[in-house]
DNA sequence: CATTCTCTTGGTATCGCTACCATCCTATAG
DNA sequence: CTATAGGATGGTAGCGATACCAAGAGAATG
């Protein structure tokens, strides 16, 4: 926990000074700046122009304090470099500053642990609501989200129980479309390449999905198709080399997640394996990338933007005073079909 | 500013019950949180078990405001969307958390009223240390830090004057050194893309280094040769196809800034046009991406992590107790070499 | 013209914690 | 055995705002 520090050279000019300079109380003061309409013309004027002589900045943590109210909201994410995530950090953060909020960010680094500790940290801070990547939870991050009733947003997944609210697409139904696209269009040896699966629903869901589609397609569940791989080019690269050496007659790759499509695309290109005619290409995902590569690829298009948004708005009425409600929000998914199959 | 809402649900125990209910004073329960050692292990055992007992989470609020001392620090962006900033935003997130502090984070979109907007919001939440991309500032911004005395840390270029503190790299002298690059590859017709330029000191000092390497290499100084475009893939690849058009022999396109050069390399594979050889191609920030391209891509290497560690390190020291002290930090570049030049 | 009502303004008591100082106890010295 | 230092505890007074209620000033009503 550690050290923290003293706030130096503040000449704290309080609520009480400007009241002094203003001639007025410090509770005229107050309203003036928060409920303008409350105040007389006359006030307000006096009030803005102490306010602006000594470039005074209301102190949010006293305010905090004494209305019980605060205007912070937490977010934890597994990984704050993905870009994935930063779309709807974006999101989120601007829905957030147009309603007056700000945000306090962390990342959990996919360790459950550290989310609770997180969790804890921020409830600490006295966040004004919680917004949760994960959707598998350790008992004390459930326990202190009911007892404290903080408002929740769980995005990365549609767990059957929410905590509170969820918005998200089915991770288990997007790979299970995926599969079944790729089914559709003729290819039988399906590779499917996931992301670590320890501590990770997402992940879980998407190979569910996988083997479901297979299973739909009357194809055999080889489990020595799927790979697991840490997201990045060279291990998307990686895995499909793999999966091409053990099996020749692969005809498609599914790369569920990150970057690995695209890496898997571009060592076809160093190995001039045409794409889709020697093995066709398959991602998760819209990135910007892979409408841009060549060739295009056929990806999953998850609105994370719209996932961010969402999630800031319903938390912002929430706070506001719309009433609790559990609600599970599925923002869907779409087949974006392209060149590589 | 709007809306904040009442917390709910929370049965809030407070220090004082716990201090009742392990039958010690409140302050002995305040000192066996923040300082175990200063309390006999028979107290601190008490209150351990009061704590657990009742799932009890310090009010940090309470506490920032008498202790005067906050444990969050603020970071502006001008995009939260950008893979650059997520690799820097992570690694303060690290560093900060490691040391106890958390992370308050808010975009400006490159406009420096609404980095006004932010750094005064940001105060007025007491946040013990701020983290600015930009290095120029509205006046306003510059009387509140100097006036409330935070540590600030500027990084996304190398100010003649910091604020506080800079931790960077300088965008001048990195443009220049990739032109002189190109210019000793033999390259002579060297076009250059721009991000905007409005409001953004980083893509101004790239400018005047192209310009400048261009003048040492006794190169025309062709305005034309330089194209303002946003960032993107599409928009790297208009960049270069309206370069080719209006100088046939372009030898190398130089951009700088975000996925530019991808968008342009894609485009040569659409066209056909063979990298280097028709066109070489120079990219700006280590992306993973160009490292993976085929051909892979000229870059400069930009010590994004390191920026963000540096940071944070500078500013917990700071706010450990570290004596106010004025740096300019030069993290500097790297030319990376590859195939596309 | 008295009375009631509404709209502004001000006073006071917290909010939950920490700083600071006083007190107490135990250990060591004289 | 008394004196004294030093560590461990507790009491009290804020930190800087807001909530809540009381009071005063006009406006509207009979």
């Amino acid at each position: 926990m550690s050290g923290k520090a003293k706030r130096s050279g503040g000449d704290d000019i309080k609520m009480s000074d400007i009241a002094r300079h203003a001639g007025v109380s410090p509770m005229t003061v107050s309203r003036a700046l928060r409920e303008p309409s409350t105040v007389s013309e006359k006030m307000r004027r006096k009030v803005d122009a102490a306010v602006r002589e000594f470039g005074y900045l209301p102190n949010r943590i006293a305010g905090s304090l004494s209305s019980k109210r605060s205007n912070v909201v937490g977010l934890i994410v597994p990984s704050i470099r993905n870009s994935l995530y930063a779309n709807m950090i974006q999101a989120i953060s601007d829905v957030l500053r147009a309603n007056g909020f700000h945000l306090m960010i962390a990342n959990s680094g996919h360790r459950l642990d550290d989310e609770e500790a997180l969790v804890a940290a921020l409830l600490a801070q006295r966040v004004c609501g919680l917004v949760l990547h994960n959707t598998t939870h350790n008992k004390r991050v459930r326990d202190l989200v009911a007892k404290t009733g903080v408002p929740v947003i769980e995005t990365g997944n549609l767990p059957a129980e929410p905590l509170d609210m969820a918005v998200s697409y089915s991770n288990f139904e997007a790979a299970r479309a995926m599969t079944a696209h790729l089914g559709r269009l003729g290819y039988r040896k399906i590779g499917f390449v996931t992301l670590p699966l320890r501590d990770n629903d997402r992940s879980k869901e998407r190979r569910r999905g996988y083997f479901a589609a297979l299973k739909e397609l009357g194809l055999p569940a080889d489990p020595s198709l799927v790979l697991e791989a840490p997201g990045g080019f060279s291990e998307g690269a990686d895995a499909l080399v793999r999966l091409m050496q053990t099996h020749p007659g692969l005809d498609a790759g599914f790369f569920a997640g990150d970057v690995l499509a695209v890496g898997a695309l571009f060592e076809c290109q160093r190995r001039g394996w045409a794409v889709p005619g020697r093995v066709a290409i398959a991602s998760f995902d819209d990135l910007d990338l892979l409408r841009h590569a060549v060739p295009t690829v056929t990806t999953l298009r998850i609105p994370r933007h719209e996932i961010g948004r969402r999630s800031a708005e319903l938390l912002v009425n929430r706070l506001l005073g719309a009433p609790p409600e559990r609600l599970r929000i599925d923002v869907g998914f779409e087949i974006v079909q392209r060149e590589s199959t």
